[in-house]
DNA sequence: TCAACATTTCAAGAAGTGTAGAAATAATAT
DNA sequence: ATATTATTTCTACACTTCTTGAAATGTTGA
């Protein structure tokens, strides 16, 4: 990830109703979900306000969709949140290691 | 990290400048910058712009300041940095932690 | 105390972002 | 064909953010 992607992955989840959706789409997992049930999720439901957020989201990367029938599926994309991770912990080590201690220490899931 | 606070970082870093600024001071270190090194440095030297991000950021709690004499000096917030990390981290494996695979790896410093 | 330096605060305008509702598109079922 | 469901696009407006220049604040040295 450059920065030019950093910065709009930066202000993509930089909206509370944004970083809802890629939290929602994370726990969903690689299947997805389709627009309405993100909509119901993050209460804006069947709005354009929604439409609005995901298409930002999906223009910064964070995020696919893909049509299945009547709806749009949307995936959260985990390649992108990973370079944003390691973009940060780059920055954060740049030129010196010691500096950042447990930063480099494994993350784990909990 | 909280979600606001989180946000808040998010916001911080989605500005060019901004995210200058922060590169800038990691890689100065603990020791700081002065206020008008880091303009010069991100080429905004002598400007009330750069007071703007500069409050910014320490209003994220991205960056500390501390007056030495004549001279204003910011640090990065290497913790905050690091929770900004970890709440990412965390966001991506939320109850799905296979999915993450190597995003839960070590990152380390090169 | 006065002058010079480093930085911030203030005020005003330009540009960008988020919201809401109505109309448009796309797919399915009758 | 028509109606129904799912979602997006369009338009207009309120709100926030960024930039700029001028004035104010705090610090040091002569």
């Amino acid at each position: 990830m450059d920065e030019p992607a950093a910065l709009a992955a930066f202000a993509a989840l930089s909206q509370e109703t944004r970083l809802r959706i890629v939290r929602v789409l994370v726990e969903a997992g690689p299947d997805g979900l389709a627009a309405g049930a993100i909509g119901e999720a993050v209460g804006a439901a069947g709005s354009s306000r929604l439409s609005f957020h995901l298409g930002h989201l999906e223009n910064a990367g964070l995020v696919t969709s893909r049509r299945e029938g009547r709806f749009i599926v949307y995936t959260a994309a985990y390649a992108a949140l990973g370079g944003l991770i390691d973009f940060l912990t780059r920055d954060c080590c740049q030129g010196h290691p010691e500096i950042c201690g447990p930063l480099a220490a494994p993350r784990t899931c909990t």
